[in-house]
DNA sequence: ATCGCAGGTGACACCGGTGTCAAGAAATGC
DNA sequence: GCATTTCTTGACACCGGTGTCACCTGCGAT
């Protein structure tokens, strides 16, 4: 390994400052204005000059300060994360695609929670904007979905690209998972298998996602000409507990549905714990999808039948379309809404309907 | 809504630039110079000027550069999160009690995912802390395990800390998790329910928590005078495949174990996904324990007795710890090497052995 | 030979804050 | 009341880079 300055001589250590750009100017006879520029990528650089400059600077093995850099031009290479807490594996999941797309490209990720309820979140969102002076921000649904948080960044000048169940955004700053096909597929499926009495577990009121899921299984249902019961939409709140009691209330019926969607995985899988204690074999006897295609699905027996959404993909994707608007020579041209088509991923929790 | 300069009637927006200090200087009549001293709390300022400019402050809704803050003090407000992903579950929770402590600090937290394999593991790390000019970093096992790379920090005069499953700093720059004491208890409550053949599913050869673990569970097997046999204790990789492929291997004994005692959570579903397979009840006829406390552990059923170690309050301490020392007017005795309980969570997993 | 014009370079101010130090104002000691 | 100390303040350089603009080359065209 290249020390530059650096030297370690056995256990005795001579560290010396970091170099600055007066030192490469110094050392290779030129202004700090010239090498900057070759720092820069400017043209207008003879060429030996050029070669010289970047002689020193792999000797001296130095790199420009990313605060003095920002400080003159005005950027901090930094891109926020904003996000409530639905689920830490789908927030995981984004996050390791943003930095996927970040690795390389001299931007870093910085997180922040915070609470989609709080009414005094976009003025907290504005002030963390501000304070870590980010060059943009990406924000997780059910955060995306405000429009007012989305106004008052527009109207501060901070770039930003929502991650969102549904196309919300006119000025193509999104991108979307399409939930509504996804639920629409994963019906089909359950269809397909001879199910006709299908229970739906709901995430709670406020949430896009799970209106737009109940949307896509409504219309399949309706295409294939199965009336939807009431009794068989059930209310959840995206949690274990709350898959569970749905689980009971769906069960526990005079005729109770051959097959439950639940709208994200682990409401399945507290549906799939009611099941097993109540002594329902599934898929035998009980099909159970879920939604996400979460690390959690995997991880069961049966493993569950969910619809995988490329959740990371789309955080590269968001962090892509936010660098673009960010580049100095951006091409405004390329900025389209993008959609990542969900994938049905079947697995053992769900079978065809028993012969009666 | 206190919008200062930015002046928002109804439709039309008088947006007007980011004030800056000499804005605040001009308004109130004093010196930047002065005002820098409100900002920084210093004595030595007459409490009326204090107050004038505390006044405008206010009205301009100023806020200093954390650029130029960062440029002047050599600070940046950051703090890094090396981590290699053993398990997403545990980098949100390390995450989230992190952000818990930076919160109202004015620290920002980067991530930077690495690989604990590779030998450029180092010169990558130091480049990122280099690049983003990180205040100091904190290491996620197992990347924390790695000495070379914690002197490579410390030489470069980049504070850190290491959250460890065993304590391996002499300069108190760890949070220990205490694994081997942890694995104790759970062995511990094992024997308590009349096991004896208990097998111990390890974690790759590399990982010190599953060392750990091991000398845990080997400690409290010799404690009661229970013999251990080789071939109840079986390799895995932390994968919850390894863990089907350890559940096969015990159980397809001649003398299969009544409990398995896997050294993470995941592992242990994997345990329990072979043994409903194999159609053996769990808990009545397998017990089975995992590490970790994970979300997963939980969703099942029966859903798993596992060990909690607190892995958010972890994060929140090390951060403490970081910021301790970051601190300008740090107090070195508060400087002492923490260590957090593990506490038994006994769920239905586990139960006492059947009569033979 | 002279002009023009482009390429190549550096002096200087600036980004938005901070440290240093010296000078003026106020408070204290005799 | 005067010397001395302490408090308050601002001018100035600096952190480590960048933009602007003027200057100096060398070259082809006139």
């Amino acid at each position: 390994m290249h020390k530059g300055l650096w030297n370690v001589l056995g256990t005795t250590e001579i560290v010396s400052k970091k170099p600055t750009i007066n030192d490469v100017a110094r050392l290779s006879g030129v202004s700090k204005k010239t090498v900057s520029r070759v720092i820069n990528d400017s043209p207008n650089v003879k060429s030996d000059t050029r070669s010289k400059i970047q002689a020193v600077i792999q000797q001296l093995d130095y790199a420009p300060d990313p605060q003095a850099r920002g400080l003159a031009f005005r950027r901090s290479y930094l891109i926020g994360l904003v996000y409530d807490n639905p689920n830490a594996l789908y927030i995981s999941d984004i996050q390791a695609g943003i930095l996927h797309a970040c690795y390389g490209t001299g931007y870093e990720l910085i997180m922040h929670p915070g609470d989609f309820c709080s009414h005094r979140l976009i003025d907290q969102v504005q002030h963390f904007v501000h304070r870590a002076r980010l060059d943009g921000v990406i924000l997780l649904s059910p955060i995306s979905q405000l429009d007012k948080l989305a106004h008052s960044l527009r109207r501060n000048h901070c770039p930003y690209i929502r991650i969102s169940p549904k196309k919300i955004d006119a000025v193509a700053n999104v991108v979307v998972s399409n939930d509504r096909k996804g639920a629409f597929l994963m019906t089909e499926h359950l269809i397909g298998l001879g199910h006709r009495e299908i229970g739906f577990v709901l995430g709670p009121s406020s949430n896009l996602s799970s209106e737009e899921k109940f949307e896509g299984f409504h219309e399949a249902m309706k295409q294939h000409g199965i009336p939807l019961r009431k009794r068989l939409v059930i209310e959840g709140a995206n949690t274990f507990e709350s898959g569970v009691a749905a689980g009971e209330q769906a069960l526990t019926r005079a005729v109770p549905p051959s097959a439950i969607f639940a709208s994200n995985d682990v409401m399945a899988l507290g549906v799939l714990k009611t099941a097993q204690m109540m002594g329902i074999a599934v898929p035998e006897s009980l099909s159970i999808a879920g939604y996400d295609d979460s690390a959690h699905a995997s991880l069961v027996w049966p493993d569950l039948t969910t619809v995988n959404q490329s959740v990371g993909f789309m955080g590269e994707l968001a962090a892509h379309k936010l660098m673009l608007q960010l580049a100095p020579d951006r091409d405004r041209a390329k900025l389209v809404d993008v959609s990542v088509e969900p994938k049905l991923v079947i697995r053992h929790s769900t079978a065809a309907v028993m012969h009666v």
